[in-house]
DNA sequence: GCCTTTGTTGTGAACGTTCACAATCCTGGC
DNA sequence: GCCAGGATTGTGAACGTTCACAACAAAGGC
């Protein structure tokens, strides 16, 4: 009995005045009715078809108005239009490069008048992950992917061929051509700086505490091999860690007990900000004892204490990147626009410094700033 | 010419075997030809009717499974049913507080078969809102508004009577009643919390940093207030800060010039980092000369240096809870669940101390850890 | 063996919109 | 004054699905 039923009945007396609310929303039939034209002259009001007469049209906009039409966008769908609608596949919405990535999706997006879906993809099983992008289907709609790790590179499999899809990756797989439907950030070469820099200030290796990763040899990680064999330095083991903070502090706690560590490039910013947080609780010092760099340059790097070294990745831009090529194909098909890549940044702030004694070993206090 | 038009001409051959690819996706007409059954028995089986033949289900199913058939939601949306899918109006993504409770939401959501979709809210011009509102609003969906601002405040109002919805809000308007479609943290309780705890480490008050808020004096200013007043110590001007560090930053300088300010309140994590770090730069040591806390507990709070003592406002259950609601507000009416809304939580690290000097002036080092 | 009941399947209509095409109304040239 | 041609408006059909109801088959009570 409750408030439900719009159901039975015909449709609400036509040419009667005021607010028919309630009930079922206008449709396209009340409001041609209220304006005395033919339903098919007010979807050509609605949708800006030049050939109505302005007088018509008039009539039309205040039929719409006073009745509080809004177009039912299932209808249109139905009849076959494209949705204008994106849905984003992530892991996650929380950790500093997705949420990013998603504000860049999204205000690229609402600019072209898009909506945007989201959906987190937890699960790495096979079947889920089908079913997960099974629902993230709709009818028209168009999908963006972002598969920095695993679960996301299986998504990506996972999504029919004949849906419009971008996808938001580590590295192109293999062939870096245009054509493919991917987009990417330069890893490698903002490892390659990073590590370039802290070898420059004196240190006589780099280690790295490396964050998950889609490929089994990440570019982050063959750009900090490439810096460090390019210099003739050691190569010590990298550190597999995770992406949050805890993880990087007890990488720290494990590091911060050997004197011979004393450069430390961390796979994001919140790794690095573990990692001080472990060497100053360990009692070594940044950047007196131990220098630590890290990628990203999220807000809160720069207000560290002290300030955090680490190489700009852009990827709310690159979120924005990414929506425009979906939707050059979405619109045409085979030619894509060239659009400008971000690309990383070394930002140099305070967290990294000269290593203090060349080769000795004993206590040092920090110099420099 | 293009590779566009699955429009003209007739169905494709029923009956006829594998793929149908390319070409239109297959409906629930393409499934019944090649289950020899009428499409009604289709609708049945994808709808779990119990009225169906074992057998006869199995036939459509492996006609569903060779067909790759996938119902269309608009036509289902079409007909009139739920759309189960929830839109989150947000004035940011990025923020912690609106982040975590995004990321609530979409648990929530997801769990319940629901799509979500996001859309920031940035403008706060009356015109604006209302077009924002309404195209966020899809036929059958449901909306989440977040309103902690003054833009959130007024979208909040721009919503028609008829759309399901549920807000997140600063603060109930007038009546606390249970029926009101709105959740709320208390803050209030949480400033309480933070400024007596500051309080009772000796500091002869406390200086406050407002975050931008939805009302004129927003629930953790008047905590704040009360507790204050409730000692009876004297009550400083508020300084009206924006949300992020840099924010927090500036308010930092020119906290640091005054020797009186020994305990700050900041409005949010983001606000408090800041001041520590303006802090430090002016030499003054935390928590040895100066007192801070925040509100929020964000991921990174724990593993400053020093660690952020700070209320833990758990926004991401409070999503859920939200979105609960929600739920229970569009399949029955009237009658709301209990569900039990987040207390916020004193979480006490170190960048809060007992005041040193009480009432001198001079230099002084940080004593304790 | 007939009639009622229950289970299973099929047919017609409707949801709100847009496309293709037909119909009507002007406008102006001859 | 008649007709070509453009501008403007209207009609029919279709998109894929579900609801209401009808039809048919199977099963059980007498």
């Amino acid at each position: 009995m409750a408030v439900t039923g719009p159901t039975s009945g015909q449709a609400p007396p036509p040419g009667d005045g005021a607010q028919g609310r309630g009930l079922r929303p206008a449709s396209i039939l009340d409001v041609a009715a209220a304006a005395g034209v033919s339903y098919q002259t007010v979807s050509r009001v609605i949708n800006g078809h030049p050939n109505v007469k302005p007088a018509t049209r008039e009539l039309v906009l205040a039929a719409i108005q006073q009745l509080g039409f809004r177009p039912n966008r299932a209808a249109r769908l139905l009849r076959g239009g494209l949705a204008r609608s994106v849905t984003v596949l992530t892991p996650n919405t929380s950790l500093y490069g997705y949420q990013a990535a998603l504000q860049g999706i999204e205000e690229a997006a609402r600019a072209a008048g898009f909506a945007v879906g989201v959906r987190v993809v937890e699960s790495a099983v096979p079947a889920e992950v089908a079913d997960a992008v099974t629902r993230a289907i709709g009818p028209g709609g168009s999908l963006i992917v972002i598969a920095y790790d695993q679960a996301g590179r299986m998504t990506l499999d996972a999504v029919p061929p004949d849906i419009p899809m971008m996808a938001m990756v580590e590295a192109p797989a293999s062939d870096p051509g245009p054509e493919r439907p991917w987009v990417w950030l330069d890893d490698r070469k903002a490892a390659v700086e990073a590590t370039r820099y802290l070898l420059s200030l004196g240190h006589s290796t780099v280690h790295y505490l490396a964050i998950p990763s889609s490929t089994h040899a990440s570019q982050r990680q063959a750009g900090w091999r490439e810096a460090l064999e390019e210099a003739g330095a050691p190569v010590p083991a990298p550190r597999q860690c995770g992406w949050t903070p805890r993880s990087g502090y007890e990488a720290g706690q494990a590091l911060a007990t050997d004197p011979a560590v004393t450069a430390v490039l961390c796979g994001n910013d919140d790794l690095a900000l573990g990692v001080m947080r472990a060497m100053h609780a360990a009692g070594r010092a940044i950047p007196g004892d131990v220098s630590v760099v890290g990628f990203d340059d999220m807000p809160v790097a720069e207000f560290l204490t002290p300030p955090l070294t680490t190489v700009r990745l852009d990827f709310a831009e690159l979120g924005r990147v990414c929506f425009a090529l979906l939707l050059a194909l979405m619109e045409r098909k085979e030619t894509l626009p060239h659009v400008r890549r971000p690309e990383p940044e070394l930002i140099i702030r305070e967290s990294a410094g000269r290593h203090q004694l060349p080769r000795g070993s004993g206590m040092t206090r920090a110099a420099g700033t």
